[in-house]
DNA sequence: AAATTAAAAAATATATGATATTTCTTACTA
DNA sequence: TAGTAAGAAATATCATATATTTTTTAATTT
């Protein structure tokens, strides 16, 4: 039928990833605190699966860093730590970094248009957040994230992308914890990079780049202080 | 009793890490081709685990990408291509002169030491090498990781550790998978690492950190090419 | 003979219940 | 207050069972 590929497409989707969705969804967002216990009873509940696939998805979880698992003490969500985000950052410093100046190298028009489209849905995003409507928020950072996404796109190594994609979910949560919103700053970053780049500046947009995710860091490091007082 | 610490890391020692230390050593060692359909069934005899446990392990290695989970399908052991390999030494270079250099700055003399020691059995190992002596090439492999280990200790970056322990077992599978061994220039580059590291010369221990990998991926995709052929 | 299709077999994904251990609580004792 | 012993809770592991999906095999059609 005409939405075979459509029906294809969820049934595909198990009930192991979607509990790997989930979870990870909910970490990263804050639903889950970090440090939490995450005990197999509870969660097989809050997400109706088995505990054979929840400690597949907690394994998976624990490989990437959002959980940590304790020999014979089970499952706890990743703690956070001022040290832990400054790590984070750097790291993500230096995997976009890299996999940006790949990407200028080789990005063709395809995508400059690819960053174009997503830096518009970003720009859009953050005019309404500047005006006070922080309501879309999730939206707001899906967007941030797409147009990251596609600055690097054209970088050839999966091995960098799927590393990136990971270190930016563990800074995406540290945002989102701390709530901040930079406002025009941010915002200016964004344009500045995405010129830089489609003018193929790759030493300015490095730097951008690099400003971006330092004075990112400082108000978030800020916020983080203030909720440990 | 004087051995409790002993039988506490013993018992410590579940079910679950041991069958994941051991097929990740036989992928890293190649007695686990490339590609390989991973069927719990056969698993389940040659590793002596349960099909829960397997299935938690073979999700974290996939997460690590030492195994590739299709969907629906089963579990793999991950492909080799020129491509990857490629992508991994160039992550290596990435993500270890990122830890050198700040190994460098901040390593005592205590870090001195450890490199010191490494070189020192790493350097034995080398010259048993040369003069035709392949038996214990798992043990030569050990002291080249525990020499670049120690070289980067002084970093103090887990984040960055971690990422970069788990390209480090990525590229040394294809360099097991290759058999190849440098001889003489390999062994340089190490005492010169060695040495640019203890004179704290970080611009130079950088030049030979990538020089090293650069030549050992050469020789590489040589040996994979003919492989190929 | 090549391509389809149908039926049968194998394997996976998921769930449940059982057991041995370990960890965590709680109440008791010194 | 510290220490500990009994009991409860939770984890790690395994064996089994079921529904789906994939793969293989066999049969049929073009």
């Amino acid at each position: 039928m005409w939405y075979d590929v459509l029906m294809k497409k969820i049934n595909s989707n198990t009930v192991g990833s979607n509990t790997y969705d989930t979870i990870k969804k909910d970490i990263i967002f804050g639903d889950l605190q970090p440090g939490a216990k995450l005990k197999l009873e509870t969660l097989k509940k809050r997400y109706e699966a088995s505990v054979s696939t929840l400690r597949e998805t907690l394994n998976r979880l624990a490989s990437e860093g959002f959980v940590v698992a304790a020999e014979q003490r089970g499952f706890f969500v990743a703690p956070i730590s001022k040290d832990d985000l400054m790590e984070i950052a750097n790291m993500r410093v230096l995997l976009e970094s890299s996999a940006l100046k790949a990407s200028i190298e080789q990005g063709d028009t395809e995508w400059e248009a690819e960053i174009v489209a997503a830096y518009h849905k970003l720009k859009m995003m953050e005019e309404r957040m500047q005006s006070g409507d922080y309501s879309e928020k999730e939206v707001w950072k899906r967007y941030d994230w797409e147009f990251h996404q596609a600055l690097i796109s054209a970088c050839e190594s999966n091995t960098l992308k799927h590393l990136h994609s990971i270190i930016f979910d563990k800074y995406l949560r540290y945002q989102i914890l701390t709530l901040g919103y930079r406002g025009k700053p941010a915002c200016d970053e964004h344009k500045d990079m995405m010129e830089a780049a489609l003018s193929r500046d790759t030493k300015k947009a490095l730097g951008v780049l690099e400003q971006h995710v330092t004075h990112c860091l400082d108000s978030l490091v800020i916020d983080f202080s203030e909720q440990l007082a």
